[in-house]
DNA sequence: CCTACCGATCGGTAGG
DNA sequence: CCTACCGATCGGTAGG
């Protein structure tokens, strides 16, 4: 489901998939509807148990806590990428209730970050011109979607092979937004 | 077609919108793979008429002629948002076929990008450690998934109206792309 | 360009 | 957890 989108994927493959008949999921979710909802739930709260860590554990500069999070980030969805995949379907064909699950799982973090950012910003250690919470939702989107379609984007890349293409393509998604955040003397 | 995707929009619903009947559509292409065929080549082909009167047009230094891609690359796509829909499921439905239609269509433009940006760094005006090639690659996904689906990620502005929204993500993108790609005495 | 129809598959229900 | 079945809709064809 997670890899061809809610939609796309039949309750009868489903079925085949966990090895049991189609009326049988129906006995275990009153619908289609709230199977999905369960499946989004489970993914979208992971992000409580990996995030917390992040910002409480220890004590960090600036640029430190930008490689935790981005590598937190990035690794969330390269672990598996129908993650990214699903977020992305899920995105476009109902933007509303995405919407309310990201406000009500993820939206407490994203706070906390554009909060570092504009932090930063005081301090001089970050850019003047970042706008820190449509930075955020940019690189959480670049991720998503880099992840959910890049790998698959190989064509500029003759010959060379697919896991080398995806690094390539990671590395620089992450510099990107290392390079476009910080001051140039912390960026060295 | 380009909202919902190909393979979620029946031809019932295509015939409705045109005002005809779904068979008559079946007379004018011989299947439903035909007529997606179409749309895709259709919106691809118009890339080759953008394209080359940036780039055969004007000298200019590289700060504008990013300027002038980066302006061209969001208008495309900001002008019509399904277009950037339809890609982004395309790419993650059917990668292959789709990997071959830029190969067909845009992969001589992002070549001649990435060659432009491999000789402003041997002039020094564009950061050694940019990758050219996936730097060209992340920044055209980050374009399109932005527009597809950034627009709806409204959350994290309370209240804020939707227009204002787009336009702060558009400009903070085409920042980070700038800021991440050319040295620090280029970059203001 | 139409009406009429095809087999296949969808989400979901009845009943056990 | 199953078999059996429902109406709706899918892409596509026949025939005009």
């Amino acid at each position: 489901m997670a890899a061809r989108g809610c939609d796309a994927t039949s309750l009868s493959r489903i079925a085949d998939e966990v090895g049991i008949r189609k009326a049988s999921i129906l006995y275990h979710f009153p619908n289609k509807e709230a199977l999905r909802q369960a499946v989004l739930d489970d993914m979208l709260s992971r992000w409580n148990e990996v995030l917390p860590r992040l910002f409480l554990a220890t004590t960090q500069d600036g640029v430190a806590r930008f490689e935790a999070v981005m590598g937190e980030l990035v690794d969330f969805f390269t672990a598996d990428p129908d993650r990214a995949r699903l977020l992305v379907r899920e995105q476009m064909d109902r933007p509303r209730e995405l919407r309310e699950k990201v406000s009500q799982y993820v939206r407490p973090w994203m706070d906390v970050v554009s909060g570092y950012i504009k932090q930063g910003q005081g301090a001089g250690s970050i850019r003047a011109d970042v706008d820190a919470e449509a930075y955020v939702i940019i690189v959480v989107n670049l991720a998503l979607c880099s992840v959910a379609s890049i790998a698959q984007a190989s064509m500029l890349f003759d010959g060379e092979p697919d896991e080398s293409i995806r690094r390539r393509c990671i590395s620089e998604l992450v510099r990107m937004a290392r390079a476009s955040l910080f001051s140039e003397s912390e960026n060295g």
